[in-house]
DNA sequence: ATTTGAATACGAAACAATTCGTAATTTAAA
DNA sequence: TTTAAATTACGAATTGTTTCGTATTCAAAT
């Protein structure tokens, strides 16, 4: 299966609000983006863009129209780490979660929350090819 | 300390290379790279264009310029890595890691020096504010 | 010395992503 | 019905990245 759309960062913003939402106008999803983004015709511009792109689907039928995500979030984020795990990790998904959990960024609740994810893996036999 | 310098994909490629060999010539950086890259010209105007953003430093005392990396490879996985979880998942680690391992990448090799990593987190009292 | 091959320098083209100005359209209010 | 406000449509400017063609320089081989 082609699901190798991937959305720029800006896009990747405006999904954020429509994963989040569901369904959203235009204007509904610029005021989410907060303050620091641009104006308004470039947010409207950018989703137009994203409807030619196939990243979303959009009601036209009412006056203002109403957007939401053609692409699962699941499946999107796990693109992404996968890319990253390639190309700057090299292949080693252990790499990245070393570099991820070795910083301020992961408290020790963060830690917890990954060791029973672990134990809840091996109980499920979730393990597969090793050497 | 300003290290916010951000180096673009195929920067990454090129500083892939020099992390790994320490010091090289455009000419060895461009055969690392491989087949599918571009012409030798263009790996020398991106090594180039890196000096001048400070990525990398160059020896050009002799005919063949020498260039090294001026970045660190862990600080610059970090900066990645931080962005990643900041703007793809929200802030939350461990989200990150559950996608990263949730998936054919991570085998049950992988999973075990994880979970050797999270011990050993643990016993050098690495861990920090929590609750 | 001359030629040849490899390297650097430089400018610009080709792309892609983002931004915005402005026109056209629609709805609701006056 | 006219006006006003909000919306979409569209084209183009801007910015950043990647690519390459060509000129120049240098050093070794002839």
């Amino acid at each position: 299966m082609s699901k190798s759309i991937k959305p720029t960062e800006s896009e990747l913003e405006i999904l954020k609000v429509l994963w989040q939402q569901k369904e959203c106008s235009v204007r509904e999803v610029h005021e989410s983006l907060g303050k620091k983004e641009a104006g308004y015709t470039t947010t409207l511009k950018l989703m137009q863009i994203m409807h030619e792109k196939g990243l979303v689907e959009r009601d036209t039928s009412a006056r203002t129209h109403l957007y939401r995500p053609a692409i699962n979030q699941q499946d999107t984020e796990q693109q992404i780490v996968s890319k990253l795990i390639d190309h700057v990790f090299n292949g080693s998904a252990s790499r990245l979660v070393m570099q991820a959990l070795g910083n301020k960024k992961a408290s020790q609740e963060e830690i917890e929350k990954i060791k029973a994810y672990l134990n809840q893996l091996d109980q499920s036999h979730y393990g597969n090819d090793s050497k």
